[in-house]
DNA sequence: TATTGTTATACTCTATAACTATA
DNA sequence: TATAGTTATAGAGTATAACAATA
């Protein structure tokens, strides 16, 4: 593998989100209503396609510290947007889900992020944007 | 396209940098004698293969904003590592470029990337990489 | 009038460590 | 002893606006 390209990807990768990120956030006042922040957002997409989990599941999946998320999910759950049930297994965790507001409000952040990925990722053909997905989806 | 890998589409990326800036970062103190940060580092990366470049350039390049470029550069000015030089084209502006011993930081850092990146692109076949890597410089 | 670069500021994000409760 | 979660805090990164100089 030659040399430069690795370099370049680090830095491709690290402006695809920059762009995604100003994209989103350039429409945060028409739907972040809660005021919850981009990281708040993630946390509750990562949340609808693993609850119920306990916050460590959270955090490794993202790769995120568990202090940030701590403080996060206080405030989520401070809006009602998340909510936290008994484990059973494990008594010193508790498992977080969605509550009706959290799962109506992911769905209108997906409406978001997926308008804002279209938009950059409009250049690449069909095939290439399938391959794409497929590629990243197994890091 | 189906609707869920676009959201886990920027959720992999954003684990992915994260993990990559994560691996980076603890090897900090061994190669960031200059104390520059990781933005600094991605800032003479750039610069690497750009230069010579007014400071807007670089903004675009990496999607970030002139104000905070403005500041490290000064930064990276005063620990000898760029150097400005007037832009005969446009006065307003100079033209950027890495020092000797900027030159010789750039080396080190990017083979600290370099491994880094292997580790964490080490589960791909080297097909896949090579298409990775393809797919992104698109972008 | 628009663009390049600088400075200032308030805000958010991040890493780290210390602590508790349970396994 | 190790792990899940919480709290506190210092430091790094960020968006934004106002400004001077040049195009």
């Amino acid at each position: 593998m030659p040399d430069e390209p690795q370099f370049a990807l680090a830095l491709q990768i690290d402006r695809l989100m920059r762009r995604l990120n100003a994209r989103v956030h350039a429409q945060a006042p028409l739907f972040d209503t809660e005021k919850i922040g981009p990281i708040g957002g993630m946390v509750l997409m990562t949340l609808s396609e693993a609850q119920p989990a306990p916050m460590q599941r959270i955090a490794e999946l993202m790769g995120r510290d568990k202090a940030q998320l701590s403080r996060l999910f206080a405030n989520l759950e401070r809006r009602e947007l998340v909510q936290r049930i008994a484990n059973e297994e494990d008594q010193r965790s508790r498992l977080l889900s969605l509550t009706p507001r959290g799962e109506a409000f992911v769905r209108r952040i997906k409406s978001v992020v997926k308008g804002a990925l279209e938009e950059i990722l409009e250049p690449l053909s069909e095939s290439e944007k399938g391959e794409r997905l497929r590629l990243l989806s197994r890091t």
